[in-house]
DNA sequence: GTGCAAGTTTGCACGCAGTGCAAGTTTAAG
DNA sequence: CTTAAACTTGCACTGCGTGCAAACTTGCAC
């Protein structure tokens, strides 16, 4: 286990995460079975072999539980932004890190959670965990030009970054549903970096 | 009373309509005198002058109340944009729209209520007003294309576009704070029309 | 008007969400 | 081994959101 990569590795740290995540696969395992309404905190709770109040002390709710698959995805992306070159497009950087992030799994689980979203709450968490990533980005872009940068311009292409990326994810699933094999995935990245390229494009019409 | 401004107007309609205002109204006066944890449903109801159970038959959760402002100015938005030609450039009609959007009253409500969104749960019901919006203006402007644009370049282009705008509130904001003069909201309806028109000129950076 | 049908408000009751607190258990470190 | 800090758990309490049924209001026809 490489220092570097597993960054605080001692046993707490990893009962913590481990716990984490346990906690995150059971609520999204009750909701592949069925409605997000038709189970509770408990029974997510009992799944993941903690207690209810222990589940408290990691998400407040089901849906936060849920909506971390979409935060963990779009963290894997923020990280490789961060990577790339300072005097790298802004646009380009960003179709870079669709192109690169890691395993499908990770985009995969994305598209899966987009499906299950049908509850309207579940639905404010997921707009939740983008504007969280924009928040980052922006900070982000911001601190690279120290200053130098317009504030709204700044704001204003995160701001259209995220939303292009956000409905080309909407556009996936409106034509492949619940359908997280390689190549509908496949297209899912495309359709990512397909909008982005619509924005570096410009809106002519 | 124009029978074509204030349809559906039986004393039906009109007393549902005052209620609703009401009700909202009254979780805005709370919500400008406290934290919205500090005060419950009961404490709304009532100061509106209805039930506890009529609160809950309007609205799901105080949140919801409040969000509505957004969405009232977001529709009103809305309603302007379907009134444009159709052959006007989109991004063209949304700084028209942006521009002459009413009273600078519904404005100043969307401004304050943005200032006032401490709470997690309300910022996640301000998100999915936008995206309401969103939603709703895509659809109309594929009903318009009639299947003649590409789904992926409308629902970009829109997501962007309201994407920025969503940034230059949030850059707004972060420069006059609870500031609601004229002048400020006239430097925040001139931010909504820079930020599509960084749009139209495409991120060159 | 009278009366009826449809829509609206309200109280009641119930299960569940979310949180403070204090007592128990596990981990890290001297 | 001991001790302090971190973590888990049970308990209790407030308030949310909803189904239901009984009152009440409005619209409409006779």
């Amino acid at each position: 286990m490489t220092p570097l990569e597993e960054a605080a590795a001692s046993r707490r740290e990893l009962n913590k995460a481990a716990t984490r995540e346990a906690i995150a696969n059971a609520a999204l395992n009750l909701l592949r079975a069925k409605d997000i309404s038709d189970f509770t905190v408990d029974d997510v709770a009992t799944a993941a072999g903690v207690s209810r109040r222990t589940f408290f002390n990691y998400f407040p709710s089901v849906e936060a539980a849920i909506a971390s698959f979409t935060e963990g995805y779009l963290d894997s992306l923020l990280a490789v932004l961060a990577q790339r070159p300072i005097d790298e497009p802004v646009l380009e950087s960003a179709q870079f890190a669709l192109e690169a992030v890691g395993s499908p799994r990770d985009l995969a689980v994305l598209a899966e959670t987009c499906d299950l979203t049908q509850s309207p709450q579940l639905s404010r968490f997921q707009l939740e965990a983008w504007d969280k990533c924009s928040t980052k980005i922006t900070a982000m872009a911001l601190e690279r030009l120290g200053g130098a940068g317009d504030e709204l311009y700044v704001h204003a292409l995160v701001g259209a970054v995220v939303g292009g990326c956000r409905a080309a994810v909407e556009v996936w699933h409106r034509r492949h549903g619940s359908d997280t094999s390689p190549e509908s995935l496949d297209e899912l990245r495309q359709l990512l970096i397909d909008a982005v390229g619509h924005l570096r494009r410009g809106f002519a019409s």
